[in-house]
DNA sequence: TGACTTTAATTAGATGCCTGACTATTAGTC
DNA sequence: GACTAATAGTCAGGCATCTAATTAAAGTCA
């Protein structure tokens, strides 16, 4: 359940005698079922003409009464600004949103679902919802948790690692 | 250890009632460590001018004696031939490789490390290694295989339900 | 008031990835 | 030997992401 690219480094670490290979293994393969569930999500989101970015996006505008601004959509979304204009670009074109001066500030931007937008939102939602459960099949409460503790410790070892990496270069 | 959009989307589907939220935690808490890790492993090698997938083709050529053709490298980093053209362009410009025509096959484009790109593979290979080994610091052996076992068991759920996604506006 | 600072959105330019089209070269076929 | 197939590398154009620069609008304060 590798990737082309970590089979590779896998080899070149066993010719050179690295002592971590298991390590390596398990972490290629964290980072593989990874990529290969952003894939797929993507594959089935394609065909709405929507990207996991742009997805959020719907959501973040259908989880709301009224219009959002680009900038709240940035920080929500935890992308920076100028790729919310990209997003919006496409959303735009494609018909699920819609761009509207900012009345009482008008630097500010309302962005709104349309009717179109907000009925692939509510339609998307809990499909997309249902899909990921789906991966978790056959998994006891139990199991989620160990699950859970494990990745909880690998990302504190990646915090404790943090900074104290090569500096070089500046 | 959640991204921004999961903490949204996870906030929408608490309103919606969604039943499988523990389900879909699960799967932002390994997405998001695998971000985590993938931009840190950026963070790491940008001081060195290398993103991951120059670093991949790095020591792919590093494992070879001779040369690679850029269709090779494609092959083995698990990437379209375009996207190493412009891998190369980078490590090129910046002197960690050079093209030279092929000789028996002038469709045939040989690559090869310069002695910089030699030298920052050697150091950097060990060092990035480590780093990886480091995340799994305080594992034993039954744990990762636990571990192991749990994403095996995911990435079996992602294949069965492969296909089955929405085929609408193909 | 007028000059400065901050904030909002966008644009410009980079990277990495893709697909699809193009060019040059080689190989195969009749 | 000439036409066609396949192959190698690149380019064009698209998407998502970033940083930095630009423009417009508000706010601040002497």
């Amino acid at each position: 359940m590798l990737e082309q690219k970590h089979l590779a480094l896998l080899e070149e670490a066993e010719r050179r005698g690295v002592a971590s290979l298991a390590n390596l293994r398990g972490c290629f393969e964290l980072l593989a079922l990874a990529g290969a569930i952003d894939r797929d999500c993507a594959a089935r989101l394609a065909p709405y003409r929507l990207s996991e970015g742009r997805f959020v996006l719907l959501f973040l505008l259908h989880g709301q009464a009224d219009s959002l601004s680009p900038h709240e959509l940035a920080e929500r979304a935890g992308v920076t600004r100028a790729t919310i204009t990209g997003l919006l670009d496409g959303l735009e074109r494609d018909g699920f949103i819609a761009r509207r001066p900012g009345l009482e500030d008008r630097r500010r931007i309302a962005v709104a679902l349309t009717d179109t937008g907000r009925k692939m939102a509510h339609a998307l939602f809990d499909e997309h919802a249902e899909w990921i459960a789906t991966l978790f099949a056959g998994f006891t409460a139990e199991e989620r948790n160990v699950l859970n503790g494990l990745l909880q410790r690998i990302w504190n070892n990646l915090g404790a690692g943090a900074g104290k990496g090569p500096q070089a270069h500046p």
